[in-house]
DNA sequence: ACTGGCTCCTGAGGGC
DNA sequence: TGCCCTCAGGAGCCAG
């Protein structure tokens, strides 16, 4: 699934097709996404240019001098661009038809994702406005997570995974850092020491950053046969690993469900 | 202010 | 081989 590294890896990707060209139309073939499409979306934007495509979290802001459009992949979104005239397949929801003959083509079959109109301020939008800091920006670290967690009686993984807390943080990702931090997933977030913070911020901008590095490979050959991510598939300690040995000890990994998540850890490595 | 549970949707995977 | 059932998962939302 598109964690924070696959859509900026599709932020990179796009954005230097992107800038400059304007919105001849846009066809939204399937309005139902997690929120409605916008039904004036297409009126808003047609012969607009666009300035740029930035990210927050795990939200697209694609800026235009309209405003500002919102894209989340869900689960299972992926952006394409695609010659206009190519014919569509059942998932592919929405098309926003460029002035070069190309068209920036969202494929959703889950449909978890959004496309939403923010305006010229998008980060008042109640989606953007609340958001923690970016993981991999100057804002995030040990003291600012022992912070939040003070007196946090949730468990240490869910709090990670909370966007007001850290932007853009999944299931993956938490779980995979909890484990370089050698940290148990189901303590008590308000239990951990600051230098323990330290290591968890460090853990989490480390692996991000090298999924990031990653993130080309990742995004050409998206999913592998058993529907992971080709850089998970070979680099994932513990997700996914449950009964496994443990890559450090040797022990097998467990699984447990917090706040509705599978999370994955080594009972000996982290405590 | 927190916390945990629910929800949307489809495709993968297991059981038979 | 094929059908049916279950379930994962991002993250906003709501009830307690």
């Amino acid at each position: 699934m598109p964690e924070l590294p696959e859509v900026e890896t599709a932020r990179r990707g796009l954005a230097p097709h992107l800038a400059g060209r304007r919105i001849a139309a846009v066809r939204v073939r399937q309005r139902h996404l997690r929120w409605p499409v916008p039904a004036g979306l297409g009126r808003r934007l047609a012969g607009t240019a666009i300035e740029a495509l930035e990210r927050r979290a795990k939200y697209l802001l694609l800026r235009t001098e309209a405003g500002t459009v919102l894209l989340h992949l869900g689960m299972s979104g992926s952006l394409r661009l695609v010659p206009a005239a190519l014919p569509p397949d059942r998932h592919e929801h929405l098309d926003l038809v460029l002035d070069d003959g190309r068209a920036l083509r969202l494929r959703d079959p889950r449909r978890f994702g959004a496309v939403l109109w923010a305006g010229r301020r998008p980060e008042g939008h109640p989606l953007l406005a609340g958001l923690g800091p970016e993981p991999l920006g100057p804002h995030f670290h040990g003291e600012h997570l022992h912070r939040r967690a003070r007196g946090r009686r949730v468990a240490v993984k869910p709090f990670l995974m909370d966007a007001r807390v850290v932007a853009g943080v999944g299931n993956i990702y938490a779980t995979e850092a909890l484990f370089r931090a050698g940290v148990d997933p189901r303590l008590p977030a308000g239990r951990l020491r600051p230098v323990r913070w330290e290591r968890v911020a460090g853990a989490v901008r480390e692996v991000l950053e090298q999924a990031l590095a990653a993130g080309g490979t990742t995004l050409r050959d998206f999913v592998d046969a058993r529907g992971r991510p080709g850089w998970f598939a070979r680099e994932l300690a513990v997700y996914g690993r449950a009964g496994e040995p443990c890559p450090r000890c040797g022990t097998s990994i467990r699984c447990v469900r917090l706040g509705q998540r599978s999370s994955y850890w080594c009972p000996s490595c982290q405590r």
